[in-house]
DNA sequence: ATGAAAGCGCTAACAT
DNA sequence: ATGTTAGCGCTTTCAT
């Protein structure tokens, strides 16, 4: 590939030194050195070009400096976020990153893993399908693989976690509504089974509607088993229908909910905020534009993959010892025109 | 990590062979190999779980079956389909993908490169740093380092090269909608010095507007430094203002420029597509239906990924000699809700 | 059809 | 402060 004729015997014969001594400049361990030594091996080394082989380190060393990060889907908006703030953290611990997306399927996911753990990487990071059964990750685990698990969680008891506090901010959402004056408020969601993340936005949802009023808020919830634009038109339509001369929000609580209602209600030609609020998950660039800005729940995807980044190294380290963590990451809620309520 | 206890010397002991059989069986070099110890090898195998060790392998065959990717944004929509078209097709052929994202830095490009040639990766898929002086590339090429350029080119002479037609999709767009109707188009387009791809659709337009309209094309032409909101709303408002009683189209030329123009027009109370006809790049997933759907230009970045592997891959097994491939895969149209023209 | 043995390029005990 | 040496776990010639 490189010069690869040129490796640590030619630097030693060069430098008049033995293999042992250009090896321990490579790793820095200069306690023992001369500064003269050093030096001359430096020169020689820039003379040369030579780069040290990394697969003969790792032989050796039996580590590998490389994080594998599976994510469910690479085509998610968020999860680009997550895996950048991986290779972010990972970049500056001198760590590279080795990415697969399972594209929901458990057969990729654990042809991936497996694959990645013949790789030698020193831990994985993962995005799990929904409703995994972990069989694998927990073999592995047994195996001393490290492991963290990012966004979605299987069994916090078992595996280090990095998540977003969806049922608080969700719950927070909800209870803004209601006291920035809106008088009911409706729940949008993709279909439940998919996914306890929506399943915590939903129960949030229903918990803090009962503090703000007394009718049944599964009235005004409308689930969407295959996001169908015509679906989404339906619900609108009768939650308008239902709720004469009151000041109504939607809440939708997946980035496809929130498009498909963003316009539904263009498509009623219903007026945002004027008719009707809406609002959701996630901060996905067109949110700030259209509609003269939409007010979103925010989750700090960078963060999650930087601190399951931050976890495993540490875990890896040996920094970590001890039961699993669980971390739950605050999510922002940003306030914009789609909710300025406008009596 | 894993039972890294068990190695081909266990394999090989259990099996009452000698480590070469073993190999010759991992290999799939059954040629001159009885069937009687080929399934009693397979049986030592899965009884022992044995994997065999790649990194062991990768030193001794000069071959790690890992193609490193680097990317100028990860966080863009569409580089994402770019990798996913890479990862898919290199999964296909046996291969691991190792993703880092420049982040637009030319320092940033240039370390994961080193980075990545050091790990020895059979081969890179760079989608480069606009403007990139490709010093480093072209010596690596000299170490005889695969490279593939993807999307955004260098020297077409001097490296393999996939992307799109940029130009000749762009002029059939305006093409397009003088033909459908409008009897004047502005451009829309972000900082041209910024890359090329933005240039080419500049003169794209330029070309083709200039055989549908005897008024100067350059008096219909915006270019934002900053895409800032305000510029977007002044410009359009400038042409509207010019174009009394016209049939006015306006094509932005990346998603950051159509998404501030569809805000422009919401903001200056424009209807779409009856006072104004818009399109541009590229198909993200909000274009589909806000608005009731914006007519989009479609490029292939997962077939650009996927044809980029391929290419790299050909090379890597030399199955492909000879001068730099540059291939130009086809965008695609898609006509939408706003520009069908209202009369 | 199979085995013996050398070696990929590095690291790390152990010596000196 | 530096050198010697023995591997890491594979593949691959060369024998047989």
């Amino acid at each position: 590939m490189n010069d690869s004729k040129i490796t640590i015997d030619t630097v030693s014969k060069m430098a008049g030194v033995s293999k042992a001594t250009v090896s321990r400049y490579l790793n820095k361990k200069y306690e023992h050195m001369s500064e003269q030594t050093r030096l001359h091996i430096k020169d020689i080394i820039e003379d040369l070009g030579y780069r040290p082989n990394i697969i003969a380190r790792n032989l050796k060393t039996k580590t590998t400096k490389l994080i594998g990060v599976i994510v469910s889907d690479i085509t998610n908006p968020v999860t680009v976020h997550l895996i950048k703030g991986v290779m972010s953290y990972c970049a500056k611990q001198g760590y590279q990153v080795i990415t697969a997306s399972s594209d929901e399927s458990l057969e990729k996911e654990r042809e991936y893993i497996l694959s990645m753990v013949d790789r030698q990487v020193d831990g994985l990071i993962i995005n799990v399908i929904d409703y995994n059964e972990y069989g694998l990750l927990d073999t592995l685990k047994q195996d001393g693989v490290n492991i963290v698990l990012a966004d979605r969680t299987i069994n916090k008891a078992l595996f280090d976690t990095v998540t977003t506090d969806n049922y608080s901010a969700s719950k927070m959402l909800v209870e803004k509504l209601y006291s920035m004056g809106y008088d009911t408020v409706a729940l949008f969601s993709s279909d439940l089974l998919k996914s306890n993340v929506r399943l915590s936005r939903y129960k949030a949802f229903l918990a803090e509607s009962r503090f703000h009023t007394t009718s049944d808020p599964l009235r005004t919830t409308y689930i969407f088993q295959n996001d169908l634009e015509d679906e989404y038109k339906a619900a609108l339509q009768d939650f308008i229908a239902n709720t004469p001369n009151k000041r109504r929000a939607v809440f939708a609580s997946t980035p496809m909910a929130l498009l498909n209602l963003v316009n539904a209600a263009y498509e009623l030609h219903l007026n945002i905020p004027e008719d009707l609020g809406v609002c959701g998950y996630d901060n996905l660039t067109w949110t700030k534009l259209i509609g003269g800005g939409i007010t979103v729940v925010e989750q700090p995807f960078f963060d999650v993959g930087a601190e399951s980044a931050n976890l495993l190294l540490r875990r890896i380290n040996s920094e970590l010892t001890g039961p699993p963590k669980y971390i739950e990451l605050k999510s922002k809620l940003i306030l914009r025109n789609s909710t300025q309520i406008k009596s």
